[in-house]
DNA sequence: CAGCCGTTACGACTTTTGTCGTAATCCACC
DNA sequence: GGTGGATTACGACAAAAGTCGTAACGGCTG
């Protein structure tokens, strides 16, 4: 097994000179390099592919969202490692929509620093619990709202023929496009469309829409 | 610090028994019960207020979601510990849905699933690598869809009066409706609509509310 | 300061959408 | 075997949405 090769990006050598001690004593994890902005981290991935990189979120320069953006979308990226002074940081989630495997914070223990860059090495994400609970929480909230729950139920009340229509609309049809994609009259088509907004209670396509996303039948 | 209780359900007496025999090792855990049904464990939870239950996702009557979000619904509910002999089980989704705090699976070692006890009991989480991986797959699908980002350069060509507009017609307003809302007259709530028709690109209200849902300006 | 662009504003006209009354067809249940 | 409810179907009419031409106003720039 060949060592993990790990870049640093930070503005603070003092940040950098101490992450590096405490990899040091790591047998299995070797600092590649350093980087102090955004650009240059860029610069040094290219140049030292390693497995791992620490990227500060806050610089200046190219901010680290932006780098870890950069960096993930290269070939063969590396695993990006991102370093928050709070856990629970509204970046967070902007940080894995920019392609971060995990979070270290400042605080952590040089265990806790070792076993972060371990994980993410491997393919697995490093979460915090508290983010991790965030990250269910949103995830349940999406799915477990009453809203969407109501619309489900109401969902059932629909025939084949009606849901078809419903979500062409959703998709933002014409009622001529629908009739000529089912083969219908537009008379027909509006029948149907009629009788849905009674059943799902309001009262014109755009509200019907707003109904197949709420209830998933369309997503964005 | 008092004692963990945990309670046992799973319809397979031997599961209940190597799980019992696992957790006797742990000294802040105890066994306050076990069921081998949903209806039953619902009662035992009732009756013996655990602080975790160890539920097995698969079994008679009523099944192991279903009793999840019976007792998570309880008034102090327990923490609920989802048992799968998969991991990436599709019922994974749903249990977190229906009110899980974690997954064990069944080749868990010993050590893990003390662990897991411990973790939910605390209020954290307790996801397997993979598991945790698929949901931030799934957050960052969600944010990160090209679609989205279309959408959301196209929106800075709005004006401030614009997007109010097409934040209430994305509501199911009518133009009367917005131009009361608004102190407009209905023909100049047309000349915004019309004018965001051509800066978004689309050719209707529908597909104006299918852009305000899939940039993120509204949401379900 | 004149000219220009973007925003806000309006009304007349056209097209699309939505309502209503009506009817044929199918299926379940008495 | 028929009776009633749900589904599918249509057209005529009413209402809303959408188009077009036009214009006032503010700000920015040459």
């Amino acid at each position: 097994m060949t060592q993990l090769r790990v870049l640093l990006v930070d503005d603070d050598p003092l940040v950098r000179t101490g992450l590096s001690m405490i990899l040091a004593s790591a047998a299995d994890i070797e600092v590649a390099g350093e980087a102090s902005d955004g650009d240059e981290a860029v610069a040094r991935v290219r140049a030292t592919s390693p497995d791992v990189v620490i990227m500060d979120i806050r610089m200046r320069r190219m901010d680290g969202l932006a780098a870890t953006r950069a960096v993930t979308a290269m070939a063969d990226p590396p695993k990006v490692l991102v370093l928050t002074t709070y856990d629970l940081d509204e970046y967070v989630f902007d940080a894995l929509a920019a392609g971060a495997s995990g979070f270290l914070l400042k605080e952590g223990s040089p265990q806790e620093i070792i076993a972060a860059v371990r994980t993410v090495a491997k393919g697995d994400v490093m979460l915090s619990p508290g983010t991790t609970r965030k990250l269910v929480g949103h995830f349940v909230a999406a799915r477990a709202n009453p809203r969407r729950q109501r619309a489900l139920t109401k969902l059932g009340a629909l025939s084949e023929r009606e849901r078809e229509v419903v979500t062409a609309v959703a998709q933002g049809k014409s009622n001529a496009d629908i009739a000529g994609e089912l083969f219908l009259s537009e008379a027909t088509v509006k029948t149907h469309i009629t009788r849905t907004f009674a059943k799902l209670d309001v009262t014109n396509r755009v509200q019907l829409t707003i109904f197949a996303y709420e209830s998933g039948m369309v997503t964005p």
